[in-house]
DNA sequence: TTCCCCTTGATG
DNA sequence: CATCAAGGGGAA
C-alpha cells in the first residue's frame, strides 16, 4: 500500500555502459569464462558464519582456506547438498574477515567495477569465491551511491552532478584496458576525500602483501 | 552474460 | 534494532 516503493530514488546512474560508448557486455575477457559452476566445490562458504559463541568481536579471522584440500569434511551437518537442493533455505551470511574487508575496501576505493579476471584474482587472493567478490562489490556500489547522493544532499553546491558522473565512470569500469595492471588508474583521489571511508591505506600495498604472503592474514593484525 | 534493484535471511 | 551478504527478478 502506499508504503512507497521504499526505493531510494533511482540513482542518476546513467550507467557506465553508455559512458564508454560501447562496453560490450562482458566480453569474457579471457580464458576464464564464466563460473557459475561454483568454484567452491561444495563448501560454498567455508568460513565464519557459525561463530556466535564469542561475546565480543574477537574476530577469529578464519580466513584460512580449507578449500584447498578439496572439501576435507563438512563440519557438522551430514547433509550439505541435499539440504540445499531440497530445503534451499538457510541463507548464510558470510562474515568476511577484517583482512578480506580491508583488501576489498581498498580495491573498491580505486575501482568500483572489476572485470572478471580481476574478480577472480581477488577472490583467489582472499580465498573467496568469485561470486562473493562480485556480490560484495555490488552491495558496495549500492552503499556508495546512496552515500554519494546523500552527501550531495548536504552539499548540494559542493558537487556538480555532472562532474562526478562524467569523470568517475569515464575513468574506468569493468572495461579496463589494462588487465595486467589491475591497480593504478587515474587519480581519483578527489573522490576518496569526499568519501572518507575510514581506511586510507595503500591498496596496492595491501594486496601485494597478501599476494606475496600467500595467505598472510595477520599482516595487519 | 552482466548489471541494478529490492527483499530475504542471518549476524551483530 | 541495524547491518551485511546473499537470493531472486527484471532489464540491456
Amino acid at each position: 500500500m502506499s508504503v512507497g516503493p521504499a526505493c531510494p530514488q533511482r540513482l542518476p546512474c546513467s550507467e557506465p555502459l553508455d559512458s564508454m560508448g560501447s562496453p560490450p557486455p562482458p566480453v569474457s575477457c579471457g580464458p576464464e569464462e564464466q563460473d557459475p559452476a561454483l568454484p567452491m566445490s561444495s563448501t560454498e562458504v567455508p568460513h565464519a558464519e557459525t561463530v556466535s559463541s564469542l561475546p565480543s568481536s574477537v574476530d577469529p579471522l578464519i580466513l584460512e582456506s580449507p578449500d584447498s584440500s578439496t572439501n576435507p569434511r563438512v563440519d557438522k551437518s551430514s547433509v550439505k547438498k541435499e539440504e540445499k537442493v531440497q530445503v534451499k533455505k538457510q541463507k548464510s551470511r558470510t562474515v568476511f574477515s577484517a583482512t578480506q574487508l580491508c583488501v576489498l575496501n581498498a580495491r573498491f576505493q580505486r575501482q568500483k567495477y572489476l572485470s572478471l579476471q580481476q574478480m577472480q584474482e581477488l577472490s583467489d587472493i582472499l580465498n573467496l569465491s568469485c561470486k562473493q567478490v562480485k556480490t560484495w562489490f555490488q552491495n558496495q556500489r549500492m552503499k556508495w551511491w546512496n552515500l554519494t547522493w546523500n552527501t550531495q544532499s548536504w552539499n548540494t553546491q559542493a558537487w556538480s552532478t555532472q562532474s562526478w558522473s562524467t569523470q568517475s565512470w569515464n575513468s574506468q569500469t569493468w572495461y579496463s584496458p589494462d588487465w595486467d595492471t589491475p591497480f593504478y588508474n587515474c587519480g581519483e583521489e578527489s573522490l576518496q576525500s569526499s568519501m572518507q571511508f575510514q581506511q586510507v591505506l595503500p591498496a596496492s600495498d595491501l594486496e601485494a602483501i597478501l599476494e606475496t604472503s600467500g595467505e598472510g592474514q595477520n599482516v595487519l593484525q
